[in-house]
DNA sequence: ATATCATATAATTATATGCTTATATACTTT
DNA sequence: AAAGTATATAAGCATATAATTATATGATAT
């Protein structure tokens, strides 16, 4: 696969309002899947789907501890993801987007 | 519409492999329909529905000379969008990775 | 006016996507 | 071992998407 039609498959990743918004609550520290599904209104087995095509595509790290996954953005190898996630806001900017507040202790 | 469900919107737009491939086409120059016809391995409407795609969200300027349709960029005000095409090949890396020649004189 | 060329729109189709519910797996605690 | 909690997978459904073919619109030239 050419270089265009890659980038072109990460971006329609991107191009996504739930995973963008994951994303962009990514970019501050790790978070596992029970705060997502805390803060996002989708189920859990949809933030799962949206986890799983993220990893594949080497955007997010999976590390399990316990009972808990939590996951990491892993781009630092992506220039222009990088570049989009900079103009996007951070952990607390797109919470206030979605009029939550930082989860609970759904994890510990 | 919040800045991370627009933001989505448009990236949404560059994940096609069709209408990255004409971005990065347009990086260096504008090209009217009936070049990229002859570039891309789709029809004149499959062209046509992408531009007025690329049109109505504000990333591409339209302008009719003659019987011909030029399509330039219009990301100045777009910084992530700009950033992702910066990490992307121009013209001519474009057309290499289509096996492509520049397209002959189809309109002047 | 008519013919020709360039582009746009409409209608259709096949496929992809994102979500839900139901169920399975994995880990932890008792 | 059994129950409880967290996450993943499977199946199904509704909608979105990208392509095609057919047709319409628009501009130019004769």
């Amino acid at each position: 696969m050419d270089e265009i039609a890659e980038a072109a498959e990460k971006l329609k990743l991107l191009g996504d309002k739930t995973r963008l918004t994951i994303l962009c609550l990514l970019k501050d520290r790790e978070w596992c899947v029970c705060e997502l599904v805390d803060v996002l209104s989708i189920s859990q087995p949809g933030i799962s789907q949206h986890m799983r095509k993220l990893k594949s595509h080497g955007i997010v790290n999976e590390s399990r501890r316990g009972q808990w996954v939590y996951y990491s953005l892993r781009i630092q190898d992506k220039p222009y993801i990088q570049a989009v996630l900079d103009y996007m806001p951070g952990t607390a900017g797109t919470l206030s987007l979605l009029n939550k507040k930082e989860p609970g202790q759904c994890c510990n």
